[in-house]
DNA sequence: ACAAAAGTGTTGCGCCTACACCCATGC
DNA sequence: GCATGGGTGTAGGCGCAACACTTTTGT
């Protein structure tokens, strides 16, 4: 079982950040995720995800966070690990990252400095990253389109009260296609992932829109039995199932 | 972004390894898993999750397989990352587990020794394990049951040719509750995940059984843009669906 | 003949899609 | 009044669950 002597393998950990805004060109929301610009040797002046060292001390998420929070100043609304990337020619030291993912609504994004080092680039037009950071995003993204289907994550990318018109943009940003508002409708309400409010939008040239907030009592996903031990209320119910596939059923 | 020195964490591999073996009691298909007997300090007599460290110039998935080999003599049919651990106090000495769950049939669980190193247990009724494996192996079942309904990573439990009584029975073994042949053959006939041969069943007492075989241009599971850059001829299609839920829509 | 599992047919129901239509507000 | 999105109604179709029924073997 002992092989050789494993301490040459460092442990980092980085995470995809993505949030929903407007579209510089067509103002619809579309998904963006800050980017760092590195400052040390192995790929100096490109562009990487966010992330760093492990510490002795720090569980996986933990640092994860506290990674994210230093780079980015961001604490996200929801950050759930990815993936362990671990090959030998990743960078050139041995360096296993554990890579999260995490989705913050547009008052977060807000903290993230956008400046020399930091900056938001459309998720599906950021420049060629460093290390294997591209397949890293690109899974990312594979993993939310998918997880959009089966879950409620699309409220993590919206603030405390939400229009369903608000919502469903979330989920044509994220699948790249329209739905219709009636039956997209009629789909979310029969869930209980949503609660509706006494409060509308107003202002708006047409009717006004009730105002939504996200149910406290469900999290945005259900992990299982890896929910933290902590005080999560994880029911595993109602997640608006099929806004996905007109064309066949696909895997996830 | 660098931390304090990280080079105090180590890196190893486990694997949940699950395979189909008759029940003790009621000869009905169940989910067995072989679980080593630690020799060594921490936990020392318990028993634990096959794994060990992952070398200097390893991958991480040829780590895991290579260790799986080593300890329990199996080179399994499926093979993928569940989820890395790496709480600060999960072991005595600092160490981050990238862990992985595997399928085997039939006969490769043959090659699987008995003895006392090592030895099969119903995934259910496992004694207390080293280390937080107890947790892993709750969230490796908790996974094998959610994926089973949207991938045809059923298949990997059974041999070249199988009957599709076979099949069903994999999915009432791991989802825990009977299926309806009439209505399991239709769907699973709609994909093109199953193939028919000319070969059917004969001794048994009563209408012989056409054998089918796993179609061999599908992947076991889409794992979207992770599919190693190797040859695998991942197709995203054909799944049987929803095989799983009778009560409402559930999380995945 | 009978048991038992393989395999086929059929019906009902729920959900999803599409699209027509009404409602309330700002201008 | 009119444009605009919010919100409701409704008909068609598909897929699944349930279960009756036929087929083919071994004993």
């Amino acid at each position: 079982m002992t092989q050789t002597d494993p301490t040459s393998i460092r442990v980092a950990v980085s995470t995809v950040i993505v949030a929903l805004r407007p579209h510089p060109d067509t103002g619809a929301p579309a998904l963006w995720m800050p980017l760092v610009r590195r400052v040390t040797d192995p790929f100096e002046g490109s562009w990487a995800l966010p992330g760093g060292w492990v510490g002795p001390d720090e569980g996986l998420e933990d640092s994860a966070a506290a990674r994210l929070r230093e780079t980015t100043n961001v604490q996200p609304r929801y950050l759930e690990q990815l993936y362990a990337f671990g090959d030998v020619d990743r960078s050139p030291s041995r360096v296993v990252s554990i890579v999260y993912w995490a989705l913050v609504h547009p008052d977060e994004a807000e903290s993230v400095p956008d400046d020399w080092n930091v900056r938001w680039f459309l998720a599906d037009e950021h420049p060629a990253l460093a290390f294997d950071h591209d397949r890293i995003v690109e899974y990312a993204l594979w993993r939310l389109r998918n997880k959009m289907s089966y879950s409620r994550i699309a409220q993590a990318f919206l603030g405390d009260r939400f229009t369903l018109a608000e919502l469903r943009g979330v989920y044509e940003a994220v699948l790249g296609r329209t739905l219709d508002p009636a039956n997209f409708r009629r789909q979310v309400e029969r869930t209980d992932a949503i609660l509706p409010t006494d409060e509308t939008t107003s202002g708006d040239r047409h009717r006004p829109a009730r105002l939504y907030r996200s149910n406290p009592d469900l999290a945005y996903a259900d992990n299982g039995p890896l929910t933290d031990t902590t005080t999560r209320t994880t029911t595993g119910a109602t997640t608006l199932a099929t806004v996905l596939p007109p064309r066949s059923t696909s895997n996830r």
